[in-house]
DNA sequence: TATATTTTTATTGTATACAATCAAATTGAG
DNA sequence: CTCAATTTGATTGTATACAATAAAAATATA
């Protein structure tokens, strides 16, 4: 694994928590490379938005609920656009894959059992396989390029922590709502489904957002 | 100026040309500045997707028209989200800066003369300025993030070659009742609005497409 | 003691050397 | 002559040394 996923998937995992002062040097003894490669990655998660600029050094992002308000709002756009276009311009081959990907997305869930991270970030992973399967059946490029940027928020990746196995399941029956307006080309169904569904998500993150920023873990690693 | 705003203005002034394939020696040559800067600036471009990898280098990003309908599609949601937040949120400071950027811009449209570049660099900043200035009012911080992507493209900036001064009032004309249906607080009559002008932007660059690949001046640097 | 000034230290910015890798040119075998 | 193997050359990837800069600490001055 390069410098960039090594760091990326550190901070939306949480191993390096909001607000964490992050310099070259340690990340390049962290990773036991020098700090060359080190600083091409904090360049792009810079981009990214993962990390914002200090005077010296960089820090890890701590995002506000006015942000994840902010953010999902934006992909509850996108998403749902894509889910519309989707709707629109779908091929018999994209059913397949959005049938498929929700099949593990299902198999997932099924297997999870409370607190499991492994599973948690299966779970997280086939979720991910879904939405990208629309975004690809809705035949716009570029939307994919945003939406990953929208989404790629730590929070939301720890916010399956606070999932009950019903919510879960909730979840999926939305997936299965909006593949089922794909396939019969129901544009605003599918657009209005996929807004229900991501709305959901938010306010699943906005609730339980107290309860990350006490979460033990959290704190002792960032004073 | 940096290596990164350098090689970004060449590439959206069309100076470095679309499928002009860029090595890091070339260009710390070109800004008489050392690989590791440039690298950093390749990276980054990269990511925002202005470029785009080869086995072996970098090649400018050759937009096809395709690419320029899809790029128009997501600006104009997302630009017509951000204009109907910002007629329900804005403040009378953000109509007063509203105001002060259109007056500019229409300042800038007057003066030009056809063909002069530096007058269009400033029409293509002014009209920003707008844009921007709308994002603004619609208090969502996120969003200026992604539309900055979206309008970054080579494409738009040489599109202003090709308007005439008429064409330039009628954008002007529909800044106005944006700016209007903003200072009335009327949400989807900024939004719709403000999808007719982008669309029209898109039109205006998909018709001079052609023109703009049959240009000598692209010709000539690219083979 | 409080504040301004200097010195020290930590950290990033840049240049450069060398290693790794990929593409093209060259050579050799059938 | 054609195709595969090898060599050569161009280019990126990485490490590292040193320069520039900003923050922190120490010192001096009121």
């Amino acid at each position: 694994m390069n410098a960039y996923n090594f760091i990326k998937d550190s901070i939306i995992q949480g191993k390096y928590q909001p607000g964490m002062r992050l310099t070259e040097e340690y990340l390049a003894q962290e990773l036991k490379i020098s700090r060359t490669p080190i600083r091409e990655a904090i360049k792009q998660l810079k981009t990214e938005g993962l990390i914002i600029p200090l005077k010296k050094g960089v820090s890890v992002r701590d995002f506000t609920k006015e942000d994840i308000r902010q953010i999902y709002d934006l992909r509850t756009l996108l998403e749902g656009y894509s889910a519309a276009q989707a709707a629109a311009s779908r091929t018999e081959e994209d059913l397949i894959k959005l049938t498929e990907a929700n099949l593990l997305y299902e198999e997932a869930i099924n297997q999870y059992v409370e607190g499991d991270f492994d599973q948690i970030v299966k779970i997280v992973e086939m979720n991910q396989l879904f939405h990208d399967a629309i975004i690809n059946a809705s035949k716009n490029q570029h939307i994919h390029f945003h939406i990953s940027r929208v989404v790629v928020v730590p929070i939301v990746f720890r916010s399956f922590y606070w999932y009950s196995k019903e919510k879960l399941k909730r979840s999926l029956d939305y997936h299965k709502i909006i593949l089922q307006a794909i396939e019969s080309q129901d544009t605003e169904r599918a657009r209005i489904a996929m807004h229900e569904h991501i709305y959901q998500g938010r306010d699943q993150v906005l609730t339980h957002l107290e309860d990350l920023k006490n979460d033990v873990s959290y704190k002792e690693e960032t004073k």
